[in-house]
DNA sequence: ACACAGTGTGGGAGCGCTCCCATTGGCGTC
DNA sequence: GACGCCAATGGGAGCGCTCCCACACTGTGT
């Protein structure tokens, strides 16, 4: 269309700045949208950078700035695996989102072994970038301390405490499963047993709170034996349910705190000859793909993953900006009512 | 532990070289493990950065080398959806093993809509990466195009046709369809059907024609009736088998081109009373979580959707480095029996 | 008439690195 | 013993930008 600069790289600002006639800091000033510009020479230097195709040369900005513009999302990749398949698109999706009207590039960083891990505090260390993402922690992580410590702003998604020194955006995890049960109630179930995550992390925890509440809100008696520990997998789930129709083979319903869970659950359910939803309701939590797919399609409580993305991506950027923003945010989660139950 | 530069910022190389007692150029050349430096020197140096916690600062680095020691990963979106669900994250982790052991940041970029398209061609004639992976490519897209006259390297998984002018990474689609309908034959069926993906995805051509290679290894004519196109949508994989049982209502096995449709056709088997595999034998494509959690867990062909990452990754630093490595590679794929065939 | 803000604006001084040329010193050679 | 050669090293010159100080100019008040 036009010519990119007749001396065959990319046009600099300097080269910006004589075609149109004017200082190298008046055309940075441009660029960077920033203040006292007459409107004049705003146009003036608009025009030379579109006629010229200039594009900022982002190493050069990171250096004198002493920023990147990227900002890393932190991946500990064993987790994600299990943690509802979707989610990581998802995030990544509302992420890229909020992003995509920044100049902002989104690093991806796995960290899934040990090894891995010592190499990204490395890599932060030499910060190399302007914030982190970090989803899904685990109880003796170093990294949001690390984090602290280096003075790069953070934002966590899975907190592992009600007070996390971080700013966090989470689903509300205790109102979904709430709001399962409060279903399963309406539904006319009365010995409703519930499959949790491992208690150490904290959104399982209060998947077990909002199960307690909502039998407690109706003026049910909350019967321990009707409480099942498992750990997130299928096999766990199958395992949970299994003592569970031992302990009270009369169950009709039964909340997962996951619907990877639930989908073991129901192959326990199928093999001891319960009918879904006849005989026994289930619901799970996550609505990922498997609660789409199962037979019969399963009622889950959705969580807003992608916004949480673009939440999480929003209040980092704010914090870098040096505003500081909510320090924790939960975003509502839905119940989609499905066939099971 | 260690004081890790006494004058408040991270150390430079500068830094490096006095405490080390030696000259920048000499520090620069042992931090890139480059070529002439004597073993006393070389240890001394390293001692220096060790003591001072010394990270080579990218941003100046990229200035100066005019490279950024990046690749972006662009993600199209919508169609990362239906492209099996863990295909993204799988391909995400094969490149995140490749390049944990270089120091390359992988970008992510998505690119859903025109717009995004648009930007992110903008952002790439910026040349801030190294390199591209692109996933998953369309027909009339001009992003190869446009990375060619760029005179970035890129490469490609999921090519559009035989010849493509970037260097791809795929797996083997033709072979794979024609194990998953060698396996049917090899079951005793006899009507064995297909649910095709758009025939201008080159991918699904080449399943399409694996089907019918593998009926012409067997001496089976290959009947135009038992092929059924759809679009690698559950809804559309139900159509399609609503069609062929009205064409054909003696099909005894299906073979959909991916996992989703072949959810579809189940429904539709169901609906119509057939059991799977009593009466009609199923088998996907992708194996992905769809498949393991379906009723009946269906036999499936797997992809080496990871090492394809891993690989991609491979063979863009090669190119990067000026390398011309292998211009097109096909990774086999397995067949994944369970329970629907 | 003069001083004094207040806008816009130009351009020097780096940011921390790589590249590459110049320099050094040790050693083999005729 | 002078010469050449090469490996090893030092350090200047940028890379393209932002920051910020200094310098016009224009007005306004006295």
């Amino acid at each position: 269309m036009n010519g990119q600069g007749r001396s065959g790289g990319r046009p600099t600002l300097e080269e910006v700045a004589v075609r149109a006639g004017v200082g190298r800091g008046t055309v940075s000033r441009v660029i960077n949208g920033s203040s006292k510009v007459s409107e004049h020479t705003r146009a003036a230097v608009e025009a030379a950078v579109a006629e010229l195709g200039y594009v900022p040369n982002r190493a050069a900005r990171a250096l004198a700035a002493n920023r990147t513009d990227a900002i890393a999302l932190v991946i500990p990749e064993p987790e994600a695996r299990f943690f509802a398949e979707p989610y990581f698109s998802d995030v990544v999706r509302g992420v890229g989102a909020t992003l995509a009207e920044t100049d902002v590039q989104l690093v991806l960083t796995l960290a899934g072994s040990d090894r891995e891990r010592r190499r990204l505090a490395q890599y932060l260390s030499g910060h190399r970038v302007d914030g982190v993402l970090l989803v899904s922690v685990h109880a003796g992580d170093p990294l949001p301390e690390l984090l602290a410590e280096l003075g790069i702003p953070a934002v966590i998604s899975g907190r592992r405490s009600a007070d996390e020194a971080l700013p966090c955006v989470d689903s509300d995890n205790l109102a979904g499963a709430a709001e399962a049960v409060h279903h399963l109630l309406g539904r006319g179930r009365r010995a409703i047993a519930t499959i949790t995550g491992p208690l150490d992390v904290y959104g399982a925890q209060c998947r077990l709170d909002g199960y307690r509440q909502a039998l407690a809100a109706a003026g049910q008696p909350v019967a321990e034996e009707l409480i099942a520990v498992a750990d997130f997998t299928e096999e766990g789930g199958r395992r949970a349910m299994r003592e569970l129709l031992e302990r009270r083979p009369g169950i009709d319903a039964v909340f997962a705190a996951s619907d990877v869970m639930a989908a073991g659950a129901r192959r326990e359910l199928r093999a001891a000859g319960r009918r879904i939803p006849d005989d026994v309701a289930l619901v799970g939590f996550d609505d990922s793909v498997v609660a789409r797919h199962m037979d019969p399609p399963l009622t889950s409580v959705r969580q807003p993953i992608e916004e949480m993305g673009r939440t999480m991506a929003r209040v980092l950027l704010e914090r870098i900006a040096g505003e500081s923003p909510e320090h924790s945010i939960v975003l509502p989660t839905e119940l989609v009512v499905r066939e099971s139950s």
